[in-house]
RNA sequence: GCGCCUGUAGCUCAGCUGGAUAGAGCAACGGACUUCUAAUCCGUAGGUUGCAGGUUCGAGUCCUGCCAGGCGCGCCA
């Protein structure tokens, strides 16, 4: 709707500069908005006070010469008026309202979705944990938004590709290793002390006393450096696959596992650098090879091999993104923990380097997750790490309400999660607030089928019947809902769709509270089953875009 | 020291990319179940948008400087 009334609205300016009304020659970026007072109409328009400067006039009179030239061949406005400084403010007809009943029937499950993307092929690149222990709340918050974005993408016409890249290589690898041969030797009756800088946690002794049911005391016949290097590959392996059970669990899929390692294997960093050596920006100095990124918006170049001959993490993951470009996408979206924004220019210039524009990249930064119990904070450390899993979380407080918690935020604001208040089944939480909407209107949906009365299709009914003030509301929240899911695509910020959701159902509860959908009066009983059967799709699509299912009782 | 993020009601947060009188939820108080699910609803109260300037018709939103919190500034990953 905002669509079609953007393009009356430029049709009209566009006329206006043609007859010579209006002196400018182009139209600024139109914004039309839907106020939050109602008095001043359905959607508003600023246009005119933007351009009044250019033009010279009193932005009152610019409003005056647009709306004269307006032109509503299809009759969707009802009026217009000129309010405040210089608004355009548009009252539309009812009519108009009722037409996204039909398309939300029409449509099915693709309503709400839409075509910007146009087919273009974008990888999410998301969570990305070392293989080197559990993934822990924040990578929950991580993967929660990597996938809801995946799917919001999807819904606007992206060929998207979910990627875990698996960095299995380097120091970390190395500790792992040491970590589990100590306990190794530990489980096998020796006497080892267990250095600071190891991993502490419970989960290595798991792995230890794994590889001694599995391989006995084989290693012990091994050099060290050749145990560590086994152990260290036996363990990634067992860790990555604990956490594609916890992502399962999770209810989080890739499409792609990609291996660090086998960049390496492959030779791809070395031809990575290669390249950049061929296009003149990597150069040798102190022994080492440095990529020229300061050109490019960094603080300073960039080592990407060392002095010893070793490459740095960055050299891989210049390589990394090199290959995603060689694999065909056009957008890559990285979803990083915001400690890492420091990271963030060189990446960006390094793209640059390879001559990219480094728009394709889009870098969302996620903010930390303080887990709380009652109102209290739960200490993070390694030490304790126990509690703080993905998996102990998912279980404790169920995969819905994870869900809904990690997707409510914006991504770069901090978050707090209260454990008893997303397991608590009451008012204080917003998951289930959502889902007894969807699970009330499915109820009533049974209890018409019980009297016999047959789903209307929307040919059935009569629209106007449906003209209280909360049906109107309802009616325009629907009309948002694609818009809803494009701005959410956009500004890659998936919370919008939550907020969409929890005003959406606080709108429905309150008119179930007030008003009967089954009644004695069949007409505007099949009119209002409809309705509330195209807010249940709705909701449930919207639901379905986050991960979140939608039940049919609770 | 430099850089990034954040600062909005008692608490947790929105604020549609600069719009009209800054909004929700929770907590507090008072009400509503013989009617399609009370995991709900209705009402009351709650604000110097961290501080100070600036830009303009108009600023929570943009620019500058402070203050507070978090994070980052490696030939670590």
């Amino acid at each position: 709707m905002k669509k079609t009334l953007t393009e009356l609205i430029s049709d009209s300016i566009r006329r206006c500069m043609d007859k010579g009304l209006l002196g400018s020659r182009e139209i600024p970026p139109l914004v039309l908005e839907s106020p939050k007072e109602k008095s001043h109409g359905d959607y508003a328009t600023n246009i005119a006070m933007v351009m009044a400067a250019r033009e010279g006039k009193p932005s009152q009179e610019v409003a005056r010469i647009i709306l004269s030239r307006l032109e509503d061949e299809d009759g969707v406005i009802e009026r217009t008026e000129i309010g405040g400084p210089g608004f355009i403010n548009f009252y539309l007809k009812e009519k108009v309202w009722y037409s996204i009943l039909e398309e939300i029937e029409r449509r099915g499950e693709d309503f709400g979705k839409g075509k910007i993307g146009e087919g273009r092929r974008v990888q999410v690149e998301f969570i990305s944990a070392n293989p080197t222990g559990p993934l822990h709340v924040g990578h929950g918050r991580g993967a929660a938004i990597g996938d809801a974005l995946a799917k919001i993408l999807e819904a606007c016409n992206y060929r998207v590709f979910r990627e875990y890249y698996i960095n299995d290589v380097g120091s970390q690898m190395n500790i792992l290793g040491e970590s589990i041969l100590l306990r190794y030797l530990h489980g096998l009756g020796k006497v080892v002390e267990f250095p600071d800088y190891c991993y502490q946690g419970d989960y290595i002794v798991e792995i230890a006393k794994k590889a001694i049911s599995e391989r006995g005391d084989e290693y012990l016949h091994y050099s060290k450096e050749e145990a560590i290097r086994s152990l260290a590959s036996f363990g990634a392996s067992n860790i990555l696959r604990g956490i594609q059970g916890d992502l399962d669990q999770f209810g989080v899929h890739f499409d792609g596992w990609f291996s660090e390692k086998e960049l390496y294997q492959e030779k791809k960093v070395k031809r990575a650098i290669e390249t950049l050596k061929k296009r003149g920006l990597a150069y040798e100095k102190d022994g080492a090879l440095w990529l020229k990124t300061s050109p490019y918006g960094d603080e300073k170049d960039r080592v990407l091999v060392k002095d010893n001959g070793e490459t740095t993490y960055f050299a891989s993951d210049v390589a990394y993104h090199k290959d995603k470009f060689d694999r065909g996408f056009e957008v890559l979206i990285n979803i990083w923990g915001a400690d890492h924004h420091g990271y963030v220019p060189r990446m960006k210039a390094s793209l640059m380097a390879m001559g990219k524009d480094e728009a394709v990249l889009k870098i969302v930064l996620v903010q930390l997750v303080s887990l709380m119990r009652d109102g209290k904070p739960i200490a993070m450390s390694t030490r304790a790490g126990e509690f703080t899993t993905l998996r102990n979380v998912v279980e404790e407080v169920g995969r819905d309400a994870a869900r809904f918690f990690f997707l409510m935020r914006r991504p770069d604001s901090q978050l707090d999660f209260d454990l008893e208040l997303a397991k608590r089944q009451s008012n204080e939480n917003p998951v289930y607030y959502v889902q007894y909407a969807h699970a009330r209107i499915c109820s009533i949906i049974r209890e018409a089928l019980n009297k016999g009365i047959v789903l209307p299709k929307f040919g059935d009914i009569d629209c106007h019947l449906l003209n209280l003030p909360e049906e109107l509301d309802l009616l325009k929240l629907l009309t948002a809902y694609p818009e809803v899911i494009e701005a959410s695509a956009l500004s890659l910020e998936p919370h919008r769709i939550p907020f969409y959701l929890m005003e959406l159902s606080s709108i429905f509860h309150s008119y179930y509270n007030r008003y009967r959908v089954i009644s004695s009066e069949l007409e505007l009983t099949k009119a209002r089953l409809f309705f509330v059967g195209t807010i249940k799709e709705v909701i449930k699509s919207a639901l379905n875009i986050l991960g979140i299912s939608a039940p049919e009782k609770m």
